[in-house]
DNA sequence: TCAAAATAGGATAAAATTATCCGAATTAAA
DNA sequence: TTTAATTCGGATAATTTTATCCTATTTTGA
């Protein structure tokens, strides 16, 4: 469904939330260590989402990743997505054509229609907070 | 959402079915031209399909591609996706979570849960026949 | 001011996916 | 029986994605 990227950054992005409630700021060993991803792989995709100003950074001693606590609730995951995988997972053709639309339909445009729909809604409604909620409420988790 | 792969499987399948309702039996090279994919990496997928047994293939002279006619209303997208890409797209975890479950579930297995089934139940529910015959119809296209 | 702790970023490598090439095997018609 | 038209299958190449390594740069505290 995603990049093996996306996956990371969506995990990464809510365990810098979780933290940035805190007021602590966290390293890429520990975000790597918590959401059980290769470090410099993920370094890569913090930079991506630093860039996209998902995420904040700060570099040298004490520094690493937050996210201002005003705006946790205001990023949604489909500019995660967005950031990293583009948009073609929700507003590209199914099949791959260039051209796909209400008048020059693939064979599954219909049929994809609510299931693009329904996960474009998905990723524009659901922001950081409710999910970094979640997982300090143990109501769900980042990894195994 | 899907691989390259997949989705010249879905297009060849139709494009099949197709003609297999004229009884023609389609080559490689025309499925190829019909869904303006390369030649020899079609070839690869459609022996896969062969060896699912989704598709039919006769070689030799006058040999090809075919599915009986009397079970394209019986092949569905489900079929034709499991084979290439296998499951995972509607049953794996939407962040690649090893466990992710209703007891164990990832941060957005819940957010997930309903664009999974969507996405499953479309694809067991829509069948080579209808997309064919939207294709002979001129409601949907093949390529472009 | 210096040293330690971080992120940034470029270069490179490994793995997976996509794509190509070619000879072998099979089939039907001439 | 030969020939032409095919698919099959193995080897290889190109591209993209995933992953690693190393150095530069920035920041803070001692």
């Amino acid at each position: 469904m995603f990049s093996k990227a996306c996956e990371y950054g969506i995990k990464a992005s809510i365990f810098i939330a979780l933290n940035s409630y805190k007021n602590v700021r966290v390293s890429l060993k520990s975000i790597a260590k918590e959401i059980n991803s290769p470090e410099a792989f993920t370094a890569k995709i913090l930079q991506d989402l630093v860039r996209h100003h998902v995420i904040n950074s700060m570099k040298g001693a004490y520094g690493g990743f937050e996210i201002e606590k005003e705006l946790i609730s205001t990023v949604k995951l489909s500019h995660i997505v967005n950031a990293i995988d583009g948009d073609a997972i929700y507003s590209g053709c199914g099949l791959g054509l260039h051209t796909c639309d209400e008048n020059h339909p693939c064979p599954v445009h219909h049929k994809f229609k609510s299931v693009r729909e329904e996960l474009k809604s998905m990723l524009e409604n659901t922001n950081l907070e409710e999910l970094a909620l979640n997982i300090k409420s143990g109501a769900s988790f980042l990894k195994v």
